[in-house]
RNA sequence: GGGCGGUUAGCUCAGCGGUAGAGCACUACGUUGACAUCGUAGGGGUCACUGGUUCGAUCCCAGUACCGCCCA
């Protein structure tokens, strides 16, 4: 016997370990191959509600997929998320009083960051069981596997060797905390009040003439080389060509004319610093200006003994000044240079000014754009194909509108800056000759092969010291994860995936760089689908986030309320396009809605109601059990065409109403009197489709409620497992309007005689009789075929039949009879008198809709014919119940 | 500045060219032999605003206001 309640905390981890155990989670090898490969979580990370979103829906499918028999690869894995795990690792050491990375040194490092990964990396695949995912956890891989890093390794010297990838100096985002280069995808750009700055710089050569330029960032202007204004300024025509002293420095920079120059904001003059700042860096090129950089990896000033810097200047007191800002910070040196501005008289003016500032996603501070050597992919070269293959409808994004996006991006995509100045990664496969030759190889061994063959003998080489971007490796996912470079069966069978599933934040980062891979290497797009679902908020829409401590945990859900109350909540909310507003209520909802199921699986089991197997549901009689039996098909067509569309709310909602609004609340209380005192062919009819709509219950709640469901099919004594159980079938066939007709006709009945009552404020208690009044033969049958059922539920004492309206009763229109209810002493007829012209009124206003509209002559002609006769058939009944209601409001008048 | 999305019940959200819906909250009643994590009944909405298309608009189109996100 069940308990009153589901317990999930005693049933959860019973069930997985048992799936797992079973081998349930592993591709069963027969049917057509279905395959979704994980979003790879952060190896040390732990779970968040994004995740739990991203697996649910996930899950969802692969688990309806199974079941409908396909070949299900749900394939598992991690990231080695090269900054965030390095940080956190760093992070650790300080807080344990170890040496820093640095003191350390790589190797002894890298053993610290295995270490950490070693002990926490289980966290969050544990966390993704307790949610109830079924990936094939036999199949786990993580972005450093041996597996893996080959292929990030053949793509790198495959790149290279076609020029894909190349090695340049540009400015790229640095980021001065982390000390390492990162893509203009990992910036984000804060608003932030601060100051602009107006510098007089003077002419060359002019006493007395300046030349202003504002700035937000004054210590950059010690590396200016250049002023430049609009070649069409009138106010500085005289001016182009000539040059300006650069003060604190002393430096003579050119005065050039450039359309970057904005005459209409500030002066019209801009101080130009190549090394400091994109737009800069562009003019520098076309001026052929020189580059100096005047800040050092951990943006201070590095100015002694910078060459760069030092070039052509003389040592003055003034120079010899602006050199002790060697070593400061950018933001000290900052305060000192405006200080030392104004005191020379060269700072015109400051104004308070609000501004973008690009901070690092991860380091958290300002980036500062910095001239370096780094690695390329020419993404362009790539986005081409990723481009044409969405264009072409051979990848689909749902909801359609993130193709938008998608293009956009590609459309106007960078250089892709790979190499990362990091321990934690790949590290990048080429080595430097004694002469900076660069060999690129997937082994030393080969690098080493091709050195001696270029300088005609054995040389000794230097491993580039850096590591790849994380990304890199991710954007081999759906086919390094599948054994690649290796023609594996699995890559020949599962790729491509059938879809991605993952949050729009990272169609940049991730899904456009596993589409331009994916075509490069494999011929063929990595996904046919690509749902992008949406972010989690809280329940007042803000973002989740530490800072503002509005974090809901889903393990705390889970733990509260179990996953399959969390899981059905995600699903529920799931509405393609929109973002998922989480309220704790909400769980605690779909918790109570297992606790129904639950407890409606414990009254079929009281009655002793098993699972039949040779029950055809075509063959039931009873109209009760074919109404139910067409519902449940109904529902079955429903679910499954909202999961084929990733509608995943539509799916969750109709197995929600069909079990606890029409199974539970009426046909199980339908089926009680039949139980109780049906005749035995009944009885045996109604105990086999009753368990047949159960298991059609748990099959088609099972993707959503794994749990729960299973539980109960155990302990109903299912065999096997209930995730392998086949899907239920659509069977159309199944379905009877004429059943649903009269049950509905009941249902009416039960629920105008309750609402009546209530209105009139019977005692709930009290049983009281019902007269059926001109009733047609239809009525009449269906009365006797259901008085039992009708009268419990309505709780009547008796129902008979008659002609005429009984004196001093309530009267119900239902069709083209009525229901009366006599209540001689219980009534207040001044009140059903205005119950009936409430309705009255009602019946009124539609009536008179319907005609407004049958009367027009454009509807007539222009509206479809089954929209008039539709309303011509409303109309007609509005008008019988108009006049029942007529003839009762005149019969309670006369009495009154 | 460009793009995308939102505005429907007290709250959180579905929906839809012709009767406006759910969960939670609220009110009243209820230990009807599955379930009080429940049942029955009920209150509550000019579907942001202004125009347009249409026989008919909450729904389609345009604009406005406010809110959010992405990109520059």
């Amino acid at each position: 016997m069940l308990e009153k309640h589901f317990d999930p905390k005693t049933v959860e981890q019973r069930l997985y370990e048992a799936w797992e155990k079973a081998g349930a989670f592993q591709p069963s090898g027969k049917g057509e191959p279905f395959c979704i490969v994980i979003p790879p979580p952060n190896v040390t990370g732990s779970l968040h509600m994004g995740h739990a979103l991203n697996n649910t829906l996930q899950d969802i499918l692969v688990r309806f997929e199974r079941m409908r028999g396909k070949d299900v690869l749900w394939q598992p894995g991690t990231d080695h998320a090269g900054i965030a795990t390095q940080m956190v690792v760093e992070r650790k050491l300080a807080a344990e009083g170890k040496p820093t990375r640095w003191e350390m040194g790589r190797e002894k490092f890298l053993e610290e960051v295995w270490a950490w990964k070693e002990q926490s990396g289980n966290t969050i695949i544990n966390q993704l069981k307790r949610l109830g995912a079924s990936c094939d956890w036999s199949r786990l891989r993580f972005t450093m596997d041996e597996g893996l890093s080959r292929a990030v390794l053949k793509v790198f010297v495959t790149l290279w060797k076609e020029g894909l990838i190349y090695k340049d100096k540009r400015l790229v985002n640095w980021d001065p905390k982390l000390r390492t280069a990162i893509s203009d995808l990992e910036v984000v750009p804060k608003e932030t009040k601060g100051h602009l700055w107006h510098f007089r710089y003077p002419v060359e050569g002019e006493e007395g003439r300046y030349i202003v330029v504002a700035t937000t960032r004054p210590e950059t202007m010690l590396g200016d080389t250049a002023v430049a204004v609009h070649p069409d300024d009138p106010r500085y025509q005289d001016l182009i060509g000539k040059h300006v002293i650069l003060p604190l420095v002393g430096r003579r920079i050119p005065i050039v004319a450039d359309e970057h120059a904005d005459p209409e904001t500030g002066s019209g003059a801009v101080k130009i610093t190549p090394a400091h700042d994109f737009d800069d860096f562009e003019v520098g090129k076309r001026h052929g200006l020189p580059m100096i950089s005047v800040m050092d990896e951990t943006a201070h000033m590095d100015l002694k003994d910078n060459a760069d810097f030092l070039a052509g200047l003389e040592m003055t007191p003034e120079i010899e000044e602006t050199l002790s800002y060697h070593g400061l910070d950018r933001f000290d040196a900052r305060k000192k240079i405006v200080e030392r501005m104004e005191k020379l008289g060269l700072l015109e003016k400051v104004e308070d000014h609000v501004h973008m500032v690009p901070y690092g996603d991860r380091g958290g501070v300002p980036v500062e754009p910095r001239l370096t050597e780094q690695w390329f992919v020419d993404a362009a070269a790539l986005a081409a194909g990723a481009l044409r293959v969405v264009e072409r409808g051979d990848t689909k994004f749902f909801p359609a509108n993130w193709t938008k996006t998608y293009f956009e991006w590609l459309r106007n995509i960078q250089p892709w800056c790979i190499s990362r100045q990091l321990w934690w990664g790949h590290r990048i496969p080429a080595w430097y000759g004694p002469d900076g030759k660069i060999f690129v190889a997937e082994t030393e061994e080969e690098a080493l092969k091709q050195a001696k063959k270029h300088y005609g003998e054995p040389v000794t080489l230097e491993r580039d010291p850096d590591v790849l971007d994380t990304w890199f490796s991710s954007a081999l996912w759906p086919f390094s994860t599948l054994g690649w470079p290796d023609e594996t069966p699995e890559l020949k069978r599962y790729y491509p995936t059938s879809v991605l599933i993952t949050g729009f934040d990272i169609i940049f980062f991730w899904v456009a760089r596993m589409m331009m891979m994916g075509l490069h290497f494999m011929h063929d797009v990595p996904f046919h689908d690509v749902y992008i679902h949406a972010l989690v908020r809280d329940e007042h829409g803000q973002k989740m986030s530490k800072s503002k401590g509005n974090v809901i945990d889903p393990l705390d859900l889970i733990e509260k309320y179990g996953a399959d109350a969390l899981r059905f909540t995600l699903a529920i909310m799931a509405v393609m396009g929109r973002d998922i507003r989480l309220s704790e209520s909400r769980v605690e909802g779909y918790r109570n809605f297992g606790t129904k199921l639950w407890n409606a699986v414990r009254f079929l089991e009281m009655n002793e109601i098993g699972r039949y197997e040779t029950f055809d549901p075509a063959g039931a009689r009873l109209s009760l059990n074919r109404w139910i039996i067409g519902e449940a098909v109904k529902t079955a067509r429903e679910v499954t065409q909202s999961l084929e569309d990733y509608r995943f709310n539509d799916a969750a909602a109709a197995i929600y109403r069909f079990t606890w609004d029409v199974f539970c609340d009426w046909y199980l209380e339908l089926i009680k009197p039949v139980l109780r005192e049906g005749d035995a062919a009944a009885q045996e009819e109604t105990h086999q489709t009753a368990g047949w709509i159960r298991d059609i219950i748990l099959k088609l709640l099972h993707p959503f409620m794994p749990f729960i469901t299973e539980e109960l099919w155990q302990r109903t004594g299912g065999e096997g497992f209930l995730m392998l159980q086949p899907w239920p079938e659509v069977n159309e066939a199944l379905i009877d309007e004429a059943a649903a007709e009269e049950l509905n006709w009941v249902i009416t009945f039960i629920r105008e005689v309750r609402s009546t009552r209530s209105e009139m404020n019977v005692p709930a208690g009290a049983q009281i009789p019902a007269v059926l009044v001109s009733a047609d033969e239809e009525s009449r049958r269906r009365l006797k075929e259901w008085k039992t059922e009708i009268m419990r539920l309505a709780r009547l004492s008796d129902i008979t039949l008659a002609d005429e309206v009984p004196p001093k009763a309530a009267q119900i229109v239902l069709a083209e009879a009525i229901i009366a209810l006599p209540l001689e002493g219980v009534i207040d007829l001044d009140a059903e008198i205005k119950r009936l012209e409430k309705e009255l009124a009602a019946a009124e206003k539609e009536i008179r809709s319907l005609e407004g509209r049958l009367s027009n002559e454009n509807f007539l002609t222009k509206a479809k014919p089954e929209v008039v006769e539709q309303t011509r058939q409303r109309l007609a009944e509005m008008q019988t119940r108009r006049e029942k209601l007529e003839e009762a409001r005149a019969r309670l008048a006369a009495m009154a």
